[in-house]
DNA sequence: ATCGTATATGCGCACTCACGCAGATACGCA
DNA sequence: TGCGTATCTGCGTGAGTGCGCATATACGAT
């Protein structure tokens, strides 16, 4: 049936769904706003809320969910909890959103598929 | 009030949207196990349906959108549609993400069990 | 102890999404 | 022309999600 590809390789369900997860918290535009922001310097709540346009509950909920990923980690000074990005996966993944973002070449016009040539220079 | 970081930079909101809509793309397993396995090889509906193990209507609506979004590309071939990962922003992503899961430091949990060291995803 | 601020959480609403089903469309073949 | 296969699309359903509101908690100050 699916022929061709006899060494096909399928990367195990976890570490898709993990993928996926990963993904999908960076879905939201608020979060990536917040990333991007912790990516530049801790910050807090309110900060965060005022620099996003987001609600503080709002950006609480999106900074609970993001820490229960551990994509960020808290640090409470006082009645204040500082934020700050996890570590450089975060940094990559988002850059890399934002960059594609730069680089999108829509064709969500009908666009008839008559090309070919899945040309691959290999990655760097 | 939130001080600090006098030249931030904080990207604009199309490009924070796209960025989002482009990780929401990336979200769901059965369209992270399609477009990996478009990275290795153009494919069918089919094909992608049984190395998936979805329905072929779910696949084709899984195509549909990553079509649409530009992320993958559709080459007519009598009633088979072939279709191939669209540039290498998709696999640069799509590594990281996979990448990534491997490498998550979970704190709502003590810490990732087993998981065996999955070697990095071979690209290219 | 009480009060005020900063943050976190439970609840409800509106919205989106993935999936399955059925029907429509495109293409090759006779 | 009609038939069969491959793919696409419209509709409904169940699950998930972001947000706002109200409330609860944590901390410092008095």
């Amino acid at each position: 049936m699916h022929t061709s590809l006899p060494d096909f390789d399928m990367p195990n369900e976890e570490q898709v769904h993990l993928a996926a997860e990963s993904f999908r918290l960076l879905s939201d535009p608020t979060r990536i706003k917040i990333l991007w922001a912790l990516l530049q310097g801790e910050s807090n709540v309110a900060c965060l809320a005022e620099l996003t346009g987001a609600a503080s509950t709002a950006v609480s909920q999106h900074l609970a969910k993001l820490r229960l990923a551990g994509l960020v980690k808290g640090r409470r000074e006082g009645t204040f909890v500082y934020y700050s990005a996890a570590d450089e996966h975060v940094r990559r993944l988002l850059t890399q959103g934002l960059f594609h973002a730069d680089h999108i070449d829509r064709d969500d016009l009908d666009h008839a598929p008559g090309l070919a040539t899945v040309d691959e220079p290999a990655v760097g």
